[in-house]
DNA sequence: GCTCCTTGTGTGACCGGTCACATTCATGCG
DNA sequence: CGCATGAATGTGACCGGTCACACAAGGAGC
């Protein structure tokens, strides 16, 4: 119990020492858990920590030991459904490793200052989490200095991960895959694509899952659509496909961009489903709610931030053994706003 | 420009030193920007700085001076619009200063958890930015020990904000009353509230908006529906308002809601805005592609996150004069979900 | 009984910065 | 010309931990 209220400095390990009549570097083993103490010795140093309220110093750990008990997560965005929920999931595997969490967004993809902001990151010590799901997020990935811990997160692996520079991801291939073979099935000659920008100048995972299912079932391959990150993207998209009459089922890059095209199809008068079936990615909490609901493809965000998270964490604590990535498999939502092609034509 | 490749330690203010033939404290002096340095040294230093690729070290610096440059946001979500947009303010505003973002969530509202985890916060130095829109974080904003600069992003200022514990808030009291004012004079007779979790036991700003719009117009005042923060509250709620023909207006404490309450609307059959009329609360990006679009009232969050991280810069550095608080006023938009009263009845 | 190893504890240096103070040198002024 | 003054720079201690090593006491092995 700490009956001064007054505020003092804080207190150190050594005036927990001086309480416990013992030395620093006792104390010090004390709080690292260091097995030759004597329990009486013990005993009374926890019980100093407790009576002076002692709390370890981050800084001077930091310091001292060069491990800083944080991770970084770079991210182009906080507010885009999958982002936050990636950041969400980081968060909560960092607390319960007692690992601090820093945020630090990339305004630009301009490679100057991509440069600069991972610098930036990486001062604070600690992994990166770098978010690359997007132009920006894989330039700061490629600007991370050799030797700085740093996991991935990435739309598809370009190359096997290697140990000390890991990635994880979902398997939005396949799910795109999913989707579009869903839709074909439902009678659709074809499925048109509205893509969200792709993080690389080659093509996307989600662009080629889609392609391939045409592909396999002899569909014509129509040229993706491209669109934006929001709902504004997807409703400028729709409007151009909404004016040919041979377009009956549209994938789209995630949720936002499909309630653009939604609300496109709405405002020309093309009924959905009857006339014109939709799908989404993400299975954004809204989507659900939607009217008519919508079809989408559920990745699970939140897991993909833990394993992010215990990925690194292996990295930087060489005791942890690094897991391997249970990534979930991505899940196919049917819900209304996907139905059977329009009859003949 | 620095011509070894190889990974060596990074180099300190004494490798500087010694490169440009001063001392490592003259070296701190052209760092700091201290006046008194010969332009000629100065010179000398910075190209050793230069060619050493020289990076502050952010672990010794907190550790020595006291400041770390650093503020940490806790929040009980990073998902939700709203919250994720006042972290991304905050981030932009930290960044433009060169100050290292934290985040913490407050995964539970319980007393303990909620200690535990300000407490966590705030070892790791610098400031703290609690976001108290909800119970966590309002129990978050009371558990911060004296002595520990922070700012709150409130609801509503409860007692006006003391110079060591700022707060900021947007008008939502007032944007409440507007919105509700702006159903009524569509003929509705009264106006029914779905409302969020109050962040306290007491009436919340959006919710004593509404009411004072009411009472002035002498229109019967109903009971609030308690929702949630997502559209499954939003849609709960809108089945048990459906039920009852005499609710012909109805404004919701976020867009989230409105959207569960859209849904519900439309499940049960009655028309919007023929015979219902909805109003949201935040304009999140979404709420404009709706079919229908949505009213809301549009908030400045990323705004709130600049004005709370001024603030708190404020405080944190001495110098800075502590900024009056910039608090955009909320501006209501009308779009599809609200029109005139049905006639008759 | 003596060495040797193990267990428990203490000492000094160090991490990379900042701070307070000392020192040197050129300049202004009575 | 001598001395106070201020600019430019250097020295040592310190922030709060960790690390490597020294050292004392006690038990095992011969």
């Amino acid at each position: 119990m700490n009956v001064t209220g007054h505020t003092r400095s804080p207190a150190s390990i050594r005036d927990v020492a001086a309480a416990a009549g013992v030395s620093y570097q006792t104390v010090s083993r004390v709080i690292n858990g260091h097995p030759s103490v004597r329990p009486a010795t013990r005993e009374r140093v926890l019980a100093a920590i407790d009576e002076l309220g002692f709390r370890r110093n981050t800084a001077a750990l930091a310091l001292a030991s060069g491990r800083s008990r944080a991770v970084t997560v770079l991210t182009a965005n906080t507010t885009h459904y999958g982002y936050a929920s990636i950041l969400q999931g980081v968060e909560e595997a960092a607390r319960a490793a007692s690992y601090a969490v820093g945020i630090s967004v990339l305004e630009s993809a301009e490679e100057a200052a991509v440069a600069a902001e991972v610098r930036r990151a990486a001062d604070a010590g600690g992994g990166l989490i770098v978010i690359a799901y997007d132009p920006a997020g894989v330039g700061a990935l490629a600007a991370v200095p050799a030797g700085v811990p740093v996991v991935g997160v990435v739309e598809t692996p370009a190359s096997p991960p290697s140990g000390d520079r890991p990635w994880v991801w979902t398997d939005d291939r396949e799910a795109a895959y999913e989707a579009t073979r869903h839709l074909l099935s439902l009678g659709h000659e074809t499925v048109h694509y509205v893509a969200i920008p792709s993080s690389t100048r080659r093509t996307s995972a989600r662009t080629s899952g889609w392609r391939q299912a045409l592909k396999e079932a002899g569909a014509p391959q129509p040229r993706p659509v491209q669109g934006s990150w929001g709902p504004a993207g997807g409703h400028a998209a729709g409007l151009k496909l909404a004016r040919d009459p041979a377009v009956t089922a549209i994938l789209c890059g995630n949720d936002d961009l499909a309630l653009g095209v939604l609300r496109a199809l709405h405002e020309t008068g093309r009924a959905v489903p009857d006339e014109v079936s939709v799908a989404g990615f993400d299975d954004a909490p809204p989507s659900a709610y939607l009217t008519p609901s919508l079809t989408t493809v559920r990745l699970d965000f939140t897991g993909l931030g833990r394993a992010a998270f215990a990925l690194l964490h292996g990295v930087l604590e060489e005791s942890a053994p690094v897991a391997p990535h249970p990534v979930s498999v991505p899940e196919l939502v049917v819900r209304e706003s996907s139905g059977r092609a329009p009859a003949g034509r």
